[in-house]
DNA sequence: TCTGGGGTCCTAGGACCC
DNA sequence: TCTGGGGTCCTAGGACCC
């Protein structure tokens, strides 16, 4: 298994594509760092940072605005070079991917020498230098590359993944957090190796049914999890940060139009439809919240928003008490906008047609949902859904 | 550090179904 | 009338990742 991870994506980019650039601190953002090159990483900015903070710390900086099509363009470029390695591709963001390579040694040699050469690769014909690793599973793969970035490539022999993993912190375990980081180091427990010697039980009860089970496999080198080829975006989000100031419902009511308008294209430019809304709010005093809604697929503006603003329109009393700072919407539950019935009315006083369409029910639901849909025409009041969405 | 924007996965209770 | 097992879907919240 490969994880390939370009470094410092954004500001390498923009240090490809601006020679000046080259050498020199640079912080993509503004408010907030999006990305800093390892010169500014080197004076301790890091992603994330506050705007401010990054210039006390790296005052000779470059700040750059993102150029989100840049990237994405770059990332196109990097992950055809990818898929021309091998099929077993699978991206985990914009920046890396897993790529599986065990088949390929007759092909193209062994996982390092296809390592290095997709490496050299990305270097001469996306000019972007990219980190690799190269071990048995997913998540050694992960950090191998986490461990020898930047521009570098390691390979983990399956002989010595203890001696690898078991004295790294356990920060480096992929899927702990600063919460769950704090609860190991209360019961004394710091590098991999010691959760390792944890009962399974144990951990369970620590952090979890599903996190504790599953960091507590990592940790003992178990990770059987292939590469998937076939996973799409489940959901999708757009937000805005509101600083403190009030905000009026007129102003708030704009802000969630731009972003269902903003969401709605995507959904439809990817041929995607959702079926739920989550409004996400963060109140004055930066607590968190959501309000979602499901109803039936769409990837209409007019309906996202008009579920939007209800989800608003409930959350107004709270936004009034405790002020809000930012409002945001998540699109999920999403499927192929060709799944999507056509728009057909149906002529109730056409028999034959009526006919036809009740045969069809029939044949594939059941003589029930006839009954069912005969009851719903004489009491269109009963609004249960009557048959599986889409069909 | 006065605080971005885009995501994934899991937990838990309640309603509802067979 | 009460009890049981097995399941889905919805809503809300939380941890984590890049």
């Amino acid at each position: 298994m490969l994880h390939a991870d370009l470094d410092a994506f954004y500001a390498s980019v923009e240090q490809r594509d601006a020679p000046e650039l080259r050498g020199r601190p640079v912080i993509v953002g503004g408010g907030v760092v999006l990305a800093a090159s390892y010169e500014a990483k080197a004076r301790g900015v890091r992603t994330a940072m506050g705007g401010r903070q990054a210039r006390e710390l790296c005052p000779d900086a470059v700040f750059v605005h993102p150029r989100m099509e840049a990237y994405s363009a770059a990332s196109k470029a990097v992950f055809a070079i990818f898929r021309d390695t091998t099929p077993l591709v699978e991206g985990l963001s914009i920046d890396e991917a897993f790529l599986e390579v065990g088949g390929l040694r007759r092909l193209a040699g062994s996982p390092e020498q296809v390592a290095v050469r997709l490496r050299e690769r990305v270097r001469v014909e996306a000019g972007l230098a990219i980190s690799v690793g190269v071990a048995r599973t997913k998540f050694l793969a992960k950090v191998a590359s986490a461990v020898c970035k930047p521009d570098g490539l390691l390979v983990v022999e399956p002989a010595r993944e203890r001696e690898f993993l078991m004295p790294l912190p356990v920060e480096r375990l992929w899927g702990v957090g600063a919460v769950t980081a704090e609860k190991l180091h209360r019961l004394g427990i710091t590098t991999v190796g010691q959760l390792a010697e944890l009962e399974e039980a144990t951990a369970e009860r620590l952090l979890g049914r599903a996190a504790g089970a599953h960091l507590h496999a990592l940790a003992r080198l178990r990770d059987p999890r292939p590469v998937d080829t076939t996973r799409r975006r489940s959901s999708i989000g757009s937000q805005r940060a509101l600083g403190t100031k009030p905000r009026s419902d007129e102003e708030l009511d704009l802000f969630l139009t731009q972003i269902v308008d903003r969401l709605a294209r995507r959904l439809r430019d990817g041929d995607r439809v959702c079926r739920t809304v989550v409004l996400r709010l963060r109140f004055g005093d930066y607590a968190k919240a959501t309000r979602s809604r499901t109803v039936r697929p769409t990837d209409r503006t007019s309906v996202l928003l008009e579920v939007a603003r209800e989800l608003l329109a409930a959350a107004r009393p709270e936004i009034g008490a405790r002020g809000i700072t930012l409002i945001g919407i998540s699109l999920s539950q999403l499927g192929r906008a060709d799944s999507l019935p056509p728009e057909l009315p149906i002529d109730w006083n056409d028999q034959a047609r009526l006919d036809t369409v009740l045969d069809a029910v029939r044949d594939r639901f059941g003589a029930a949902s006839v009954s069912r849909a005969v009851q719903l025409d004489r009491d269109p009041g009963l609004d249960a859904p009557l048959l599986p969405e889409h069909e």
